[in-house]
DNA sequence: GCAAAAGTGTTGAGATTACACCCATGC
DNA sequence: GCATGGGTGTAATCTCAACACTTTTGC
């Protein structure tokens, strides 16, 4: 029994992957998603939230259970059932460490993978999916935010997941209607009209129609 | 490695569970889901319909897999990660079968659950949930009917999950426009008017706005 | 003063809800 | 003929989508 973990970002309006390069085995030299063995005294969520605290460094963030793999012939040489867990960061949260077991880490566009080890193409479809689906009736896009934001930053999440343009002013009014933000006392500055910063009013899971 | 598989069908305006009693362990005496461990050459799902073919007596039916329960201690004695599936069947093409693994099977209502072995009422609650939030985005309800139906039955379908009386006037133009089903040549009698029988144009599952 | 992004309301179309009467059958 | 569920349309309300100009800053 083991688990992965599909570790999602946005930088530069591109969805990005966490992938770590294997060492050794059969499915050596290729990219995969990272993750291993569970401990005999583990959840699968602790050893979940263990393999993203060692390789992605980030701690307290946006986990859940994303699908189990348990096909037969997914590891040509032993059998492997896989828990694949999906998490979302803020890109500026991270620090990627490869550790001892793998020969490299980084991030990949979720758009155009290499070919991955084991069935993980197929993971990582499985993950965009869930994102994609989630975006419209939960507050997970406030994941992959900071602790503060502009509405516009919150805008760009939501047409870089759903890959479409929205409406600027139709999606301000929406999410100040639904009333989950609310604004700080400072501005985002830049060559332009200074933009009202906001943070969460709580950042619990909420289930509404977002969009 | 185990699954379970938990069975709901619809009776009587109840949403029914299939229970197994335990025989043996540390459990015995209790209502849990059926289930039992993975062979090493036989995929998951495939574990699930095998499971639901030996005690229910049903094959190509609604399944899917609906979460993996992995904490340590929810089997007291060995450390059992298991998958739980989720399975729809229309009542009357059941055939329940006990076996020689169990000390009982039967339908119970699922509201009204005894205190279930392991950590199976959490297993029913997750199952609950997904069935009410499938109801609304695709045609999930169908595998709860047989192979003719009337309109009618297929509110109480809806109203029996989503406990909340809908209308029936718009609940016949909303299905209609949706085109997901065709009328056939034959009708419903009974002691008043007769009602038209439908057919779904298609068994395929179909992701849509349907309430 | 100009470039660049922020901020702001209204209107029309389509969807959703609420609601009441007649119809066809079995007994 | 009466009890039972089947079948049908419309108006009012709400939601969603489309759309353009002014404001504030940095340079």
């Amino acid at each position: 029994m083991a688990v992965d973990v599909v570790v999602l970002t946005i930088e530069n309006r591109e969805i990005l992957a966490l992938l770590v390069k294997v060492k050794t085995g059969p499915a050596a030299g290729r990219w995969a998603f990272p993750g291993g063995l569970v401990a005999l005294q583990e959840s699968l969520e602790a050893a979940a939230r263990r393999e993203l605290a060692e390789k992605a460094g980030v701690a307290d963030i946006f986990l859940e259970q994303l699908f189990t793999f348990g096909d037969i012939d997914r590891n040509p040489i032993h059998r492997v059932v896989s828990a694949a867990y999906f998490a979302l960061v803020p890109h500026e949260r991270t620090h990627l460490r490869t550790g001892a077991k793998y020969a490299g880490i980084g991030w990949f566009p979720v758009k155009r993978l290499p070919r991955l080890a084991y069935d993980h193409n197929r993971v990582a479809e499985t993950s965009l999916q869930r994102l994609r689906s989630k975006l419209s009736y939960t507050n997970i896009a406030w994941s992959l935010l900071p602790e503060s934001f502009t509405i516009a930053e919150l805008q760009e999440v939501y047409e870089v997941i759903l890959d479409r343009p929205l409406d600027r002013r139709n999606f301000r009014k929406k999410v100040l209607d639904l009333g989950l933000i609310k604004p700080i006392a400072s501005k985002r500055r830049g060559p332009h009209r200074p933009a009202q910063l906001y943070v969460f009013r709580s950042r619990e899971p909420i289930i509404s129609e977002i969009l």
